[in-house]
RNA sequence: GGUCUCAUCGUCUAAUGGUUAGGACACUAGGUUUUCAUCCUGGCAAUCCGGGUUCGAUUCCCGGUGAGAUCACCA
């Protein structure tokens, strides 16, 4: 049974570097029929933000991947909180001091740094080993009054990763590293072992940065008598100039930003996933199903990766158009389940087409949707057809084509396009009907399509993009697309 | 500075000991005799450098260079 786990901890939210990760071993689990658990690494009071838990659990929600296993569902394993877990630690802690493999750290920070200081005016790497004492006694007394060193045994290793494949370090990388601080609460080097141990993780999938510590960790794996987990290593992805892992520090938004910023699940899900990971034909556009389905370790690119916005863009169009009405309609008004408290994605629709029917705001997707790069579009493509719209004559006057024939010609242009669309009763006010009228009107007038029929969705709608000319009247109205008509043609000769 | 890792178009990437080095995004030129957008077609554009192995290397090896990570009582 292969079990994969994500293991934050609650210092903020999950930005889409924390949700690749979580993503990765998300899909290793389904993949193979597996459970996926999510664990909270609470062990530093000081960096610990209030709600941040919450927060994470319901983005990882949110994004798709519910758990099996976790702090508010608890499993076999329970609890999933390491700050719940302290006498697990304590008790494979005392294993390692009965077996001379852990001692109470008898310097004080001041000397350690000392030490270290040292080290690097030499420059030399600091290894606390080289300062450790000879007796490794931990007294009765030291928890909650010193730290608790592991007892290092220096060797080279090689070890398999499934994402870089074989890799090696010499035995100047390994150190007496602590298990437990002096206010008793475990490392993470020490707790995730311990728990990776005890929650049967036969994977550990996490960022780069973890790397240089692994021999470190086979060290203490060997002095639990351990068989150390599957590991893979999923390379960073950089900010937008490529020369830094992507952090909170440099902008990395929180993943939950993407969907409040008119981003589809699917999109941002399908462009994680592609970053660094590809199923080696020319597929692009992939449905969770798909990413369950095709996901193998061994596919994952060992470089980093940049967070390229204008890809995701491209990304979350595709999806937009193949959503079928009904289900983008519902991602447009937002998710109103209750659900969840915050990070949820807003209702999409401008002030006057949130007052619509869902109806007529169907109607409206259903020929804007072409258009729509992000749901956050839907405003300037929507508007118009709920509320008459202020014109705006700059817009006419920096247009290439219509700067091309002077005001007075705009206004009979107008003019004759309202008297001629009026011709066309209220019943046959349809799609086809009016698609000949303007063909007439072109040829009547004279005009190339781009000057008439510019000018014309200009009059309507007051906006740089829109559905087409036919559509357009048809869901304003015969009344309503004449007195735009009316309005513009009189407003013209100023 | 030590250690570890990585290196194909601007970006995300595919592929192979022998290919016109493929696709996508972006950019760009046309087309869809209706604009903007979508869509379609075309174009631009890459194997970091130097050695070695080999008939042949982008691919394997070595050395550079460049980039990233790490060297905490943070994770």
């Amino acid at each position: 049974m292969i079990r994969t786990r994500f293991a934050p901890s609650p210092t903020g939210y999950a930005h889409v570097g924390n949700i690749r990760t979580a993503l990765f071993a998300y899909l290793v689990a389904r993949h193979a029929g597996g459970k996926f658990i999510l664990r909270l690494e609470d062990t530093d009071k000081n960096r610990e933000v209030d709600g941040a838990d919450d927060y994470i659990l319901n983005a990882v929600k949110v994004l798709g991947m519910p758990y099996d296993e976790g702090p508010d569902i608890g499993g076999p394993h329970a609890p999933y909180r390491q700050s719940q877990r302290l006498e697990t630690y304590r008790v494979w802690a005392d294993k390692l001091i009965a077996s001379g493999r852990a001692y109470a750290d008898p310097l004080t920070a001041e000397e350690i740094q000392k030490f270290r200081d040292e080290a690097n005016a030499a420059k030399k790497p600091f290894l606390y080993r080289n300062h450790r004492p000879t007796t490794f006694d931990a007294p009765a007394d030291w928890y909650g009054q010193a730290a608790l060193r592991f007892r290092s045994d220096p060797q080279a290793y090689q070890w398999h990763d499934e994402v870089m494949g074989d890799l090696s370090a010499g035995p100047e990388v390994i150190d007496d590293f602590v298990l437990i601080k002096s206010d008793g609460y475990p490392t993470y080097n020490f707790a995730h072992v311990v728990d990776d141990a005890e929650m049967e993780c036969t994977h550990i999938i996490r960022g780069q940065e973890f790397l240089p510590s692994v021999p470190n960790y086979l060290n203490l794996y060997a002095a639990l008598d351990l068989t150390p987990p599957i590991m893979a290593t999923v390379p960073h992805i950089l900010n937008e100039a490529g020369n830094k892992k992507l952090g909170k520090r440099d902008g990395a938004k929180d993943a939950l930003e993407y969907l409040r910023d008119g981003y589809l699940l699917e999109a941002l899900i399908n462009f994680i996933a592609s970053l660094g990971w590809n199923d080696g034909t020319e597929q692009e556009i992939f449905s969770l199903d798909e990413l369950i389905a095709k996901f193998s370790l061994e596919r994952v690119q060992k470089s980093g990766a940049r967070f390229d916005e204008k890809r995701l863009a491209w990304m979350n169009g595709q999806w937009i158009k193949r959503l079928d009405l009904g289900e983008l309609h519902a991602r447009t008004v937002g998710c109103s389940e209750g659900k969840v408290v915050s990070g949820q994605p807003p209702n999409f629709w401008g002030p006057a087409g949130q007052g619509a029917s869902a109806e007529r705001q169907r109607e409206v997707l259903s020929v804007v949707v072409d258009r729509l790069k992000t749901l956050a579009d839907l405003p300037a493509l929507s508007e118009y057809f709920f509320a008459r719209p202020e014109p705006n004559w700059t817009m006419v006057d920096e247009n290439k084509q219509l700067q091309k024939i002077p005001g007075p010609d705009r206004l009979l242009l107008l003019q004759t396009a309202a008297t001629e669309l009026a011709k066309i009763e209220s019943v046959d006010w349809q799609a086809e009907n009016l698609q000949n009228k303007l063909n007439e009107l072109l040829e009547q007038t004279n005009s190339k399509p781009p000057i008439l029929f510019g000018l014309i969705r200009f009059a309507l709608t007051w906006a740089p993009f829109s559905p087409g000319l036919p559509e357009t009247c048809v869901l304003l109205g015969r009344d309503e697309t004449l007195a735009r008509l009316d309005i513009a043609s009189n407003q013209i000769g100023k």
